[in-house]
DNA sequence: TTAAAATCTTCTATTAAATAGAAGAAAAAG
DNA sequence: CTTTTTCTTCTATTTAATAGAAGATTTTAA
């Protein structure tokens, strides 16, 4: 199997994270946080089309009716394929870090 | 800083593990026997090449002669901004990756 | 001493991923 | 019913990854 980019890895992660609030807003929202960085909306949503189609993550339709403006959420969440691709480069990550000085994982 | 893409990060952790050994056929024998995948050529002088000219890395020739054949080696080290990008992209991780469950990093 | 083989890098083309943000859809608020 | 908010779709551009042929340099072997 291909190596997770990047990008793939941030934002599986965040959905992991962000659980059953999870969707092209607040993801980009979350790892703005996280990166004190600005993140273009291309550069969430691009990402979250491609592990869907990879069937990393999959979507789904929230309630019709929520609060606040807006148009209908697409929620996602991780799928086993998703959370094995990330067990793998967590693996490939632990070899490669091994050893590094610095502050250790958590 | 724009984070290190996965790739750079795999090369330029390889090169500071390969120590006083670390050059384009080396750094690509220590990616492949770890990742146990093929890797072109290309996938790893590519990289190497844009570290060298974002002054991650910086390159010095070997010994004019060394045993077995071949051109002259070209080797590189990493660069105290190289180790900088490293201990950055290490400290998202370790907030990404908090709480996964699974083999803790070492 | 030349030819062949081995080791290594340069070069360039192609494919894939990241980044950017305008435009539009849907719902709530005024 | 118009405006404002929230959210996603779409598509173009830039950047990175991948591939491997070709060439350079050195050793080995004939």
């Amino acid at each position: 199997m291909k190596l997770l980019s990047r990008q793939e890895e941030i934002v599986l992660l965040s959905i992991w994270k962000l659980g059953d609030n999870a969707y092209g807003v607040s993801v980009r929202e979350f790892i703005s946080e996280l990166t004190d960085k600005y993140w273009s909306i291309g550069s969430i949503y691009v990402p979250l089309e491609r592990l869907t189609e990879k069937s990393m993550i999959e979507a789904y339709q929230g309630e019709p009716s929520m609060k606040r403006g807006g148009r209908r959420i697409r929620y996602y969440r991780i799928t086993t394929k998703g959370m094995e691709a990330l067990s793998e480069i967590r693996k490939l990550q632990n070899s490669l870090w091994e050893g590094f000085p610095g502050p250790a994982a958590s």
